[in-house]
DNA sequence: ATAAAGCGGATTGTGTACAATCTGTTGTCC
DNA sequence: GGACAACAGATTGTACACAATCCGCTTTAT
């Protein structure tokens, strides 16, 4: 973090991460200079970048703003990120060292102390560490191409405060999902990683969108 | 294309896409200004957004250069190519209609044409139907962030230039593949469609990689 | 001779000014 | 009353100037 257009690019990306930025919000060059006591110069450039990674939507001569996303697009963010991180979690299963399978023992037991009940303050400490657990993973697939396309797919607000939204049950889930994940790694088993990983974004999926409405179950009448 | 800064991104990413911006060029920001009767400022927005886009590599107070591939970096972006690109055939084949169908037939036929024989010459004329051929199946996938994904794998000077080092004989399984997927999509099924285009991918890779130099079939001395 | 220090040219980083464009509003004409 | 044109304010696009930094070279001291 040397220039202070990436000082900016950062701080706008950690703010429209986290959600304080929320989607479909005008972003006017000079508020964000007076916010960081720059010219328009800098600023310019981190918007150009954060439009690039997809943070933003930027118009030609009319501006720029916070990206908005319909549940069509959410959907093809998960089932893309299952695509890939469960190509890395068959990666990680033939690569991942002991070491690291402590690390992520010792992560999801400090998850589930958190997590005993789910209310949005542990949802709120659990993020960070859930997606530490994640990482450690994207790590041990060694593979920096499929890590990178990762983080385009999970590093918007909404996939970030999945935890928000889990129930009791759901939370639960997660939380086997986690334990059966090093039991494979343990086990050295790249297709029940493979798997599990699968089962594990699915499932995080409907939790935000909620069943498919375009699925007709029922005839229109009950 | 409305702003200089977009013509000027636009100009340089397909210089570089068609390697006459080889890699680990310098690019000077004076030079380019000077190219487009510009000043530097929409320059460095076009320079940054390529350098996001990971066709540049740029260093803070130091400057950009165009982006250099080591080997396994090309193994890594041919494997996940074959992830999504092969996702996406398993897609199409569901949603592809009659008429794409069709023009993906014509194509070939092009295709076949141009390509009697292994000349670099004709290499170049395929080049353009093949990339349209693999366009009318992303298209026919129906989901955007999957092509998305697939141009970042994609749009790099060796792939594009695969064709010139395919011999009589990989040129012509090439074709095999493609009349294959065009038979896959007839029957709509999924699974041969993705398998299909998992082997197209994956000879490519070993047509510009070689055999892999870490197999040690024989110890050493023959 | 080698290594460190310092200098000059080139290149990048940022601030500022002005031009171009858009947006919303007002006013006029039909 | 409604549609269209013209204006004002705001916002973005580009040029240019200067500051900060880096890189290679020379110079100097050991």
């Amino acid at each position: 973090m040397e220039t202070v257009a990436t000082r900016i690019y950062q701080s706008i990306k950690d703010q429209i991460i986290e959600g304080r930025f929320p989607p479909g919000m005008r972003i006017t060059e000079q508020n964000i200079a007076a916010e960081f006591n720059s010219s328009r110069t800098p600023v310019r450039e981190a918007l150009r970048v954060l439009a690039a990674d997809g943070f933003l939507v930027f118009t030609p001569n009319s501006g720029t703003v916070v990206r908005e996303w319909v549940p069509e697009q959410v959907r093809e963010i998960f089932d893309l990120r299952s695509l890939i991180e469960s190509e890395i979690a068959g990666l990680a299963a033939q690569k991942i060292s002991r070491s690291e399978i402590e690390s992520l023992k010792a992560l999801q037991d400090k998850i589930e102390v958190e997590g005993a009940v789910a209310t949005t303050e542990n949802a709120n400490r659990i993020s960070p560490l859930n997606r530490e657990f994640h990482q450690i993973i994207a790590q041990a697939g060694q593979n920096e191409r499929l890590v990178l396309m990762l983080a385009s797919a999970i590093e918007i607000p909404i996939v970030q405060q999945t935890f928000r939204r889990y129930s009791e049950k759901e939370l639960l889930r997660s939380f086997s999902h986690h334990r059966e994940l090093i039991d494979a790694f343990q086990a050295r088993d790249s297709f029940w990683a493979k798997a599990v990983m699968s089962c594990h974004i699915h499932s995080a999926k409907h939790v935000l969108l909620g069943p498919d409405p375009t699925d007709p179950k029922q005839p229109s009448t009950p």
